[in-house]
DNA sequence: AAATAAAATGCAACTTAATTGCAAAAATCA
DNA sequence: TGATTTTTGCAATTAAGTTGCATTTTATTT
């Protein structure tokens, strides 16, 4: 997924250019918290742009333990890590033998604690 | 997960009591929203207590799509599959076989599309 | 190129689930 | 009983995200 694949299916203004390039340099899902300061625009202009990229699929997000939507380009399919103690997000690339009858799967959270912070515990 | 077995860990009070009765008796996970109505209590007090209950293990909790926690009392461990289309959650008991090296886990959520809304679309 | 229409943006105000301060009430302790 | 701690209700606050609306930018038409 990159600038010129999405250009066919979305205009990329500059604020759209601006999301995008964060989100396509990052290796993880990131909060508009995360990179408000980074953006030449107003959140407002930033959460409908977000909610357009979801749309044409270009973008995926889920909400994590604080409260926040995390948003991350749509590239390999995975499953993402949350730890209940840090908070901290893991992309999980191992493919996952998940399957429920009649249901489609397209995201998978799994919540638990990281070795960082299981290891903190002793 | 019995209001008696409870009453070891947590002074039972009133409200306690009867926040947890209707988690009890509840075969899915609820939102404050989905039982404010039966609620003998103000917010605050129903928010506080599930925060001691998050503490002393006796409720789990996690978002949903529509931006609400959702709270069950701490039975046996399973998952859940979140609907994107209806913000259906449904409990799944099977098994899964997920393994992170070094993780510990405590909760899964799938989210998709329920047979339901899979059946609508076409 | 100018005129018109459509899409995108910024600002401010709003929404809403959840949280907090504080005083009153209830339970526990000495 | 009086003192201390815990719990509660009320009102106000917080903060991520959304919406209305006027303005700007971009695309389309004549």
């Amino acid at each position: 997924m990159n600038l010129e694949n999405i250009s066919k299916t979305i205009k990329l203004t500059t604020a759209r250019k601006a999301i995008l390039e964060i989100l396509i340099k990052s290796n993880k899902p990131l909060s508009y918290e995360d990179i408000k300061d980074e953006l030449p625009m107003d959140k407002a202009t930033f959460y409908r742009n977000i909610t357009r990229f979801e749309e044409e699929n270009i973008i995926s997000s889920f909400e994590s333990n604080d409260k926040k939507r995390y948003f991350e380009i749509q590239k390999t399919k995975h499953s993402h890590f949350i730890c209940n103690t840090c908070s901290q997000i893991k992309c999980i690339h191992e493919k996952l033998e998940i399957n429920i009858p009649n249901h489609q799967i397209d995201n998978i959270i799994i919540k638990g604690i990281c070795p960082n912070c299981l290891e903190k515990r002793n």
